[in-house]
DNA sequence: AAAAACCTTGCACAGTCTGCAAGTTTTGCA
DNA sequence: TGCAAAACTTGCAGACTGTGCAAGGTTTTT
């Protein structure tokens, strides 16, 4: 079993669920999408908040993650699961991809009208994505540590490079 | 035609190459792949030159991705079409994610030998790639702009966005 | 209670991709 | 040169995904 959902036949899925098969792609796109399902966005509140803050952007910015990973820590279970997946279907990845370009695209939006250059607002919304995504990596690859907690080692390594990379020595 | 891919059927690309169908499968794993191929990767002596370099990580950083940039200024016609391909098949998304990924853990080793800590680096190798891919978008989208010219403008934006990212007021 | 809108399902079908068992070509070496 | 081994190509059968269509059933509206 290479995958899980591989060796899942969309007929088994169905029947499962106890609708036809030709039901489950009415209701669903594709098995993978079915498996993966969508991804929780960003709070429109806590996008709001972070479009008007007045706090220093760094701190806004990892306010707005440390909420929305706490709903991502809501549902580990499904995490890690839609992890094991992604790890080993291109087409699921490509799903989430499509899904997470999307929400990247939003926060580019919230950034924009915060600070105004588009360039740098993609920038920033680029690295807050990341952050969510390097902390879920980070989570599933050590043991004993919290999607928190998992966030501020990312975010840590985040304002080091940010650091880095703005100052003109090393 | 919303794809391209999705109107050619594996018969047709297998029969225009001369080949069985079979044969086809036994070249390349599923038709996307095939029609995406391998994205180039950095350069062993770039990346070489970026473990060991001694002035400002940003310039050795910035001249790393614009010797890749012109690497791939060299088949602008496939980036285009790639590009169009991606846009609207999201197993081809998945697939070149794969790609990418690796890439990028690539360069964090990279990064990581020169600085150090590992999160650091992971965050340097995100906007290292990402730069990359918000260059060839701007490129994309942007009419009358070469990829080097819309890598100048995506590098800006980083700047801008780690400087934003590390001070503390605004 | 009839009509309209909606949902579910079966069926046929096009398409992807794999395993297997030939057959064919290339390579290497005696 | 010539033959055996290795490597490659192919056809075929088959499992599986996903779609269009039309028939049948349910719910909602009037």
């Amino acid at each position: 079993m290479q995958n899980g959902l591989e060796s899942l036949t969309t007929d088994e899925i169905a029947a499962a669920s106890g609708v036809s098969t030709r039901t489950f792609f009415n209701y669903y796109p594709n098995k993978e999408a079915a498996a993966i399902g969508h991804p929780p966005e960003f709070s429109e509140s806590d996008k709001e908040a972070l479009r008007t803050g007045t706090a220093p952007l760094a701190a806004d910015i990892k306010r707005l993650l440390g909420r929305h990973i706490e709903t991502l820590a809501k549902d580990e279970a499904i995490l890690r699961m839609v992890g094991k997946i992604l790890r080993c279907n291109e087409k699921a990845r490509g799903i989430l991809d499509g899904f997470l370009s999307a929400q990247r695209e939003d926060l580019t939006e919230v950034f924009c009208s915060r600070i105004g250059n588009r360039q740098t607002a993609a920038a920033l919304a680029h690295s807050a994505t990341n952050a969510i995504g390097g902390a879920i990596f980070l989570w599933e690859h050590e043991d004993g540590i919290t999607l928190s907690q998992a966030l501020d080692r990312v975010w840590e390594g985040l304002m080091d490079a940010s650091r880095l990379l703005s100052s003109t020595g090393e």
